[in-house]
DNA sequence: TTATAATAGTTAAGCGCTTAACCATACGTT
DNA sequence: AACGTATGGTTAAGCGCTTAACTATTATAA
């Protein structure tokens, strides 16, 4: 492989030259900058990024830290669709993305794999299971970071800027517990992800709380259970609510996923849905409009969240924009075909 | 961020002595080797990569270069098993991956992205657009490369080893012919993706046309059209086809994705899948089973395609294993309930 | 006892690039 | 004529690491 030597011999100029011309620094006369180029180009040369990024400088690389396993990761709609929207981002800036999952044993193995190789110019972390120390590392070495999710909850006394982007949560839930209500609702089952895995999830189960109060509906703990976001945990999820009785009316699941297990679960004890039962679910995946019946759910933008991210770790990198605490993606709540009125509200309207 | 010679002053020994330490080198004695593990402890530190590799040592990346841009690639659940094969493995031998899609432009640019970095150990491209030049690049500088797709036509005369691994297209394409031929079908559609696209497809297309011969059974390019791998395109492709008349009484799509498009078409024809249409895919993706009816199809492994690329391709990285010219993955027929009889073979024997 | 080998550590060069500091012109000013 | 200054180019140090070559010590064999 040709190095700048090369190109600077068949120039008959000096390496630094050779560099001025690559990085469009001025006064290179436009008679030698084009012997350069030539020369650049009769051999092929293209710089060693390894050689680059030790002076300091860029890497054109950016990571992408997302702690869960690859088996897991890759049966999310959800996460996928993220990624494509940061790679989509990288893909228009010529930068490549370095992508970086957890072995299961230890969520936290994503970030500390991107950030020992020190070989990136910024970094995009999912969720904010990033603690501490990781968070000054980068600090210290000056490599930008985007979080997709919350910032932490030391963030604000430490004076540093969180670069948190999330999509609204809270108002989500919000919105949807208060569909559900109106329908005539008041017993609502709720699948809610691993505890004390999000902040998101925390935030989805205050808006539900929140809807429920402004009714003045009180919250049940009967009525919450745990999945993991997969379609199978949603199943598994909703029959020991859908055993309850009285029987929850309607069922807010916090993903698509999850939420289509439970309304198969609700076709295997017989349940008609929207009939016998609602359902709403969060994320609105691709999957949601094809569903039988098609779903009700909380439309947030992967794509865009990824876009998002992307985009403001490019202008943090270029120092072109500030950093900031947190970036709040609007919700939409979509109805479809699996809410309807509530089977005893209607008999007790009928009365 | 500490550096060797931080840790060299905090031992007591020269930086060799660290760098020996470090990569396991022999004749370090316990003590010193104690006390440098204390000192790299105590300061945090891990060696620079970018310096790493500039000594011509190990990134601990390799690259994965898919020529599709990602829009696409995001929602080919094919590829993304794919990709998740390569990741798993990579994760469990931490290793990152630096993941490269194409401009919509120039499909090369995948490819060229992660060449230009230089900053990879090896490469895993993705079928063989990739001609030549970026090829010999390889060569030069060392980087191994595996591909998923098939060797080079020009592989063989090179002397050069294609590192190629792909599924058994020709026959996985053949057995599927068989079996629609053995329930009575004659006229087969066939549901091609791009022309001129991938040896795989080239493959397929020459089993089922062996498949025909077999049965001395004419080869009709007006059953034949293409695809891009959508289900969208499925459904377009599909509809010529069942317009046709005769109408073929089965269709072979080579993906799956593809197929499920050709039974909706068939569908909104009032056709009814399997009685008076017969369909056939390719892969086996996970929606092949929940499909309505359960698709019969060609099952390729996508997660084992992308493991043994990633295990072949760390063979090379550590002179392990031989280069070699192709691995073949052999393709499982997997019978569910969109083939049937063909209707009029079935009136005929009734005769 | 001495030559040889194994062990333990150091020195210093070099990987390919960038950039501050420097030098040399040529131009416009006063 | 003398000076500042914009322009075009070079020199050389240094980024953080590895490793060949070397030195020094100790154990082993002849």
């Amino acid at each position: 492989m040709p190095n700048i030597y090369d190109v600077a011999r068949r120039a008959k100029v000096s390496t630094a030259t050779v560099s001025k011309v690559l990085s469009n620094t001025p006064y290179v006369s436009q008679d030698t900058r084009q012997r350069v180029l030539d020369a650049v180009h009769e051999l092929g040369y293209s710089p060693s990024l390894a050689a680059r990024s030790l002076t300091g400088n860029r890497t054109f690389v950016i990571g992408l830290a997302i702690p869960y396993d690859p088996d897991y990761l890759f049966s999310d709609p959800f996460l996928l669709q993220l990624i494509c929207g940061v790679e989509g981002v990288a893909n228009e800036r010529d930068y490549n993305l370095l992508f970086s999952t957890a072995r299961q044993s230890d969520p936290r193995s994503a970030y500390t794999r991107i950030l020992r190789t020190g070989y990136v110019d910024g970094v995009i972390t999912y969720e904010s299971i990033m603690s501490e120390e990781p968070s000054r590392q980068l600090e210290k070495t000056g490599i930008k970071r985007v979080t997709i999710g919350y910032p932490l909850q030391d963030a604000e006394n430490s004076g540093h800027f969180a670069n948190a982007i999330h999509s609204d949560d809270y108002n989500g839930a919000l919105e949807a517990t208060n569909h559900l209500i109106s329908l005539g609702h008041r017993r609502i089952g709720v699948i809610n992800g691993p505890a004390n895995f999000m902040v998101a999830m925390d935030e989805r189960l205050r808006g539900y709380r929140e809807g429920l109060a402004k009714h003045g509906l009180e919250f049940d703990p009967a009525l919450l259970n745990y999945g993991d976001f997969t379609m199978e945990s949603g199943y598994q999820a909703a029959r020991p609510l859908l055993q309850l009785s009285p029987r929850p009316s309607a069922i807010f699941s916090f993903n698509d996923r999850m939420a289509l297990g439970a309304i198969r679960c609700a076709k295997e004890l017989g349940l008609n849905v929207p009939r016998d039962l609602s359902v709403v679910g969060f994320d609105d995946i691709e999957m949601a409009v094809a569903a039988e019946p098609p779903l009700t759910t909380i439309r947030q933008s992967a794509i865009e969240l990824g876009q998002t991210a992307a985009h403001k770790l490019f202008g943090l990198i270029n120092n072109e924009s500030e950093p900031f605490d947190q970036i709040v993606l609007p919700t939409k709540f979509i109805v479809r075909s699996s809410t309807a009125p509530c089977p005893l509200t209607v008999l007790t309207n009928n009365d």
